[in-house]
This record gives C-alpha cells, sequence and structure tokens, in this order.
DNA sequence: TTTTGAGTTGTTCGA
DNA sequence: GTCGAACAACTCAAA
C-alpha cells in the first residue's frame, strides 16, 4: 500500500541541510520536491537580473544534490497557487510542506494557499527555516517590534544559541511516478545576448555545496581576524555567504553553530565570533523590520522625509551606476557589482552615502539598482540597509554623517589593491594619490599612464560642496518640519 | 508615569 | 600630529 506523498515546496530554501520542512515532508514518507517560478508573484519586487543567475546555479544544484539522494527536483512555472493544485491532482498529494517567506507579498500568498488547501483537506505545514528567530517572536518589554537594533540584538542574544541544525537525509523516497518537470534551461534564467555572467561564474558557485566550501574558507582564513578585517575590501574579509543565505544553500543556524563551535575550539576566536553573529544579528533585524514594516521597501520608515527635494539626475546616476563617478573607492564598489555580482559590505555604505548624499538621489533607486545587481539581493536587507544609510530607517544613521569617499578609500583600501583591482586604468597611480587622482602632479599622473577625463573621469560632484549641500538639506528638512507643526 | 541613558559603521574644526 | 567636541534633536527601551 502506498503512502500518499508530501509535497515539499522549496521557495528560499535551496538545501538539503538543516531543513525543518523536508523533514516534516519526510515523516509522510514519500516527497516530492517541487520549486514553481512565479513570475506573477504579487508584491511588485520580481527577481532581480543578477539573482535570477543564482537562482539557476542553487536550483541546478539542488537538482544534483536530490538525485545522489535518489530523488530530483520538480520544476513548474505558473501562479503558484494553480501549478500546487495541478501537481497535488497529479501525484495525490495529501500534504504540502514550506519554510516560511517573510515578505509581504509572499504572507498574502502563502496565507491564501494555506486557507485554499486546508479548507480542502491537504494538510499544510509551514515552519521556520530561514530565520534564528521569528520576527513576531520577540519584542520589548511594552510587548512591541524593536526599532532600536542594540536591544533587539541583547533580546536575541541573551536567548542563548538556536537549535542545533538538522543532519541532511541520506535518502528521500520518491512516488512510484514522479510528475512531469519543465527543463531548467527552458527558463531563461541565465543572460544571452549579451552573456554578461562571466564574471558572477569566476567569482561564485552557488549551491549548498557551495555555501559549504565558503563556510569552511570563512572559518579558516576569515573569522580569526573578522573583527578587524571585515571592512577591508582589499582583503576580503568578510564570510561572502550573504547570497547564500539569500536563497538559502545555508541556513543562520548552521553558520551560528558553525562558528560557534569554531570559536570554542580556538577561544582566542570569541570576540571575533561575537562580532560575525552580531552580523547574522542585522540580517534577522533587516525581517524583523519588514515584517512588522511591510512598507519598508517602498517608503520612508521615519515621517518627515516625504518631501525631501531629491534630485532627478539622470546622468549623475548613470555615472555611479556605471563606476564613472571620479571617486575611486566608489567607482571600484559599483564595478565589483556589475562584474561580480556583489559587493564588500563597507564599500555598499560609501556607494550608498555617495548617492544619497553627495548626489542628492532618492534612496529608493540606489535600492532598485543593488535590487536587480547583487546575487545576494534580498528584500529586507537591502531596503533595512538603504533607509539606513539615508538616515529614514530604523536606528539610523544621523544626517551630518556623510562618508568621505577619499578618507573612508585611504583607511579602508590603503594600499589601493582594491581600487586596482577594479578600475584598472587607475591601476599603475602610487598609493599615496590613487584615492584622489585629480590632486596628483601632473608628472605622477603621467608616469601613471592616466589623462583624467580622458582615462578615467574627473570626480562629477566636489565632495566637500556636495557635503556642504547635503547637510543644508537635511537641516531644511527638520526646519520644514518644525514650521510644519 | 516619569526618568534616564543610549543609539553599527563619520567628518571637521580648533585647541 | 593628535585629540575631543560639535554636528540635532529625537525616540526608544527599560528601570
Amino acid at each position: 500500500m502506498h503512502r500518499p506523498p508530501c509535497i515539499l515546496w522549496f521557495r528560499q530554501d535551496l538545501r538539503l541541510a538543516d531543513h525543518p520542512a523536508l523533514a516534516a515532508a519526510l515523516r509522510h514518507g514519500v516527497v516530492v520536491p517541487l520549486f514553481i517560478l512565479d513570475e506573477t508573484a504579487p508584491g511588485g519586487w520580481p527577481q532581480g537580473a543578477a539573482k535570477r543567475w543564482w537562482l539557476h546555479g542553487s536550483l541546478a544544484a539542488l537538482d544534483h544534490a536530490l538525485r545522489t539522494i535518489g530523488s530530483r527536483l520538480v520544476l513548474r512555472r505558473g501562479p503558484a497557487a494553480a501549478v500546487l493544485d495541478e501537481v497535488i491532482r497529479e501525484t495525490g498529494a495529501t500534504a504540502v510542506a514550506w519554510s516560511r517567506c517573510y515578505e509581504p507579498g509572499a504572507i498574502a500568498r502563502d496565507k491564501a494557499i494555506k486557507a485554499a488547501l486546508r479548507a480542502r483537506g491537504v494538510a499544510v505545514e509551514s515552519v521556520n527555516g530561514s530565520l534564528l528567530v521569528e520576527p513576531w517572536d520577540i519584542a520589548t518589554g511594552a510587548g512591541k517590534p524593536y526599532a532600536v537594533f542594540t536591544p533587539f540584538w541583547k533580546a536575541l542574544r541573551g536567548r542563548g544559541d538556536p537549535p542545533a541544525p538538522l543532519p541532511a537525509p541520506t535518502t528521500l523516497p520518491v512516488p512510484a511516478a514522479m510528475p512531469k518537470s519543465d527543463a531548467l534551461e527552458d527558463w531563461r534564467l541565465l543572460p544571452t545576448a549579451p552573456d554578461w555572467a562571466g564574471g558572477l561564474r569566476a567569482a561564485w558557485v552557488p549551491g549548498e555545496a557551495g555555501a559549504r566550501a565558503a563556510l569552511m574558507e570563512f572559518l579558516d582564513h576569515g573569522l580569526a581576524g573578522y573583527a578587524q578585517q571585515r571592512d577591508r575590501p582589499d582583503i576580503d574579509g568578510t564570510s561572502r555567504l550573504s547570497p547564500y543565505l539569500g536563497l538559502g544553500a545555508i541556513g543562520p543556524r548552521q553558520v551560528w553553530h558553525a562558528v560557534q563551535s569554531r570559536a570554542a575550539a580556538h577561544p582566542g576566536q570569541g570576540g571575533a565570533a561575537e562580532a560575525y553573529l552580531r552580523e547574522l544579528g542585522w540580517r534577522e533585524y533587516a525581517y524583523h523590520l519588514l515584517y512588522h514594516w511591510p512598507d519598508l521597501p517602498e517608503r520612508n520608515w521615519r515621517d518627515g522625509f516625504e518631501h525631501f527635494p531629491w534630485r532627478a539626475d539622470y546622468s549623475a546616476l548613470q555615472a555611479w551606476q556605471r563606476g564613472m563617478t571620479g571617486y575611486p573607492i566608489v567607482d571600484a564598489g559599483m564595478r565589483q557589482l556589475w562584474q561580480t555580482g556583489w559587493m564588500h559590505n563597507r564599500v555598499r555604505m560609501i556607494a550608498a552615502s555617495f548617492l544619497i548624499k553627495d548626489l542628492l538621489i532618492h534612496w529608493r533607486t540606489g535600492e532598485d539598482w543593488f535590487w536587480d545587481t547583487l546575487v545576494d539581493a534580498d528584500l529586507a536587507v537591502n531596503a533595512a540597509s538603504w533607509q539606513w544609510v539615508a538616515g529614514t530607517g530604523a536606528d539610523a544613521a544621523p544626517y551630518f554623517r556623510v562618508f568621505n569617499p577619499v578618507l573612508q578609500g585611504r583607511k579602508f583600501d590603503p594600499h589601493g589593491d582594491y581600487v586596482r583591482r577594479f578600475v584598472p586604468e587607475l591601476a599603475r597611480l602610487p598609493a599615496d594619490h590613487i584615492h584622489e587622482p585629480w590632486t596628483a602632479p601632473a608628472d605622477v599622473l603621467r608616469q601613471a599612464g592616466v589623462a583624467l577625463g580622458r582615462d578615467y573621469p574627473r570626480p562629477i560632484v566636489d565632495h566637500a560642496q556636495a557635503r556642504l549641500r547635503a547637510l543644508a538639506a537635511f537641516k531644511a528638512l527638520g526646519k520644514a518640519d518644525e514650521a510644519a507643526d
């Protein structure tokens, strides 16, 4: 007697280890692993181009991993509810399991699907597979969501370690007849004409095995120096786990426990481990914010910015996007993003500050660009981070904090190696001039083969002036508020 | 209820 | 060259 199968609906949890929904599906006996490409998904944030590339690689890897344990991935395209109905009909499944998503569009979709399925007698299990803590499961003493990070982190950290990660199954029973599957290639998630993904392929191995390798690399070579070196884009002292966390090739509980056990074995690394766990805490906090303020990606979290005089300067925006602002650390970051689908965190702040404060362009414009170009594009993290830099967000930077791209470059890329890597036309400039080529003596420029305005742009704005302009605009905002009151 | 201390990531200026 | 203060005020979280 065959038991009816359970559909495991993969979404942003494309892995086999530490997968509570998979464990739940397995308790039913037979499992149909399903991924649905739903390009009509509600919410207004269709997956960006770089993330689609990442998705392709992650799905290929997941299918491969499933085949090693006797199963395979079923790919279907269409509205999620309709596709689920189809697959339920085809397989006779009596249950569906998934890991929760927290984007407002996904919540609405899943709620409707869950109600419809249960009304028809299909069991639904939705579980937490992607967060250390459910956003509704942590609150201030007054029972409200946290609007400041530090107390949020203290509360989360104070809970001790999250549950230990679950092992990956060694075998996955399949139904007698597996439903048909689309061919991944037919989904055209990869760019063609032109194929701009060469830099992404060189930089990344999507999928669960790639995530494990990145984690090991970080534990062996990044963790010990993390507290000091995470700000150094030339050294790459970060974990580079963000794209894997984004589609769930690895989960935060796995990362947490791996870091903790490494720190336990090397007592000197306790401080570094805490610094890193705190960054996981920021990811959690972004989800906390998005859940409780679902319009975080669209609207200023902090009131009073509705009438801020953002500039519409298309040519400046384009210079920023293309890495042609004339500020080497900004341009290096924007080109790293374009080429590899990722940017070092410190440089993200510098580049974001430049767009918002130096160019006075709306943070949503930057949010959109990052959404399209980042392989780790994450609605919660992206929105929370842009709002933080803009000063419109929770716990935001004070308005007078304006990054100076020259000082930041000197401080965090002291030899200029990061700039040299991504702005090769400046590669021969010596370190003491590489972050402000426009002040380099003529003979230094000549020897380095740089003619400003020809090989590399002059600065599109004067930072000192732009800073004053920003300070005045943000200050006027406060006054306008007072006048309105 | 009121009070109090605190709040990711910076820069500039003047002593 | 180094160092502390100013840059604003506000709101949050907890006692």
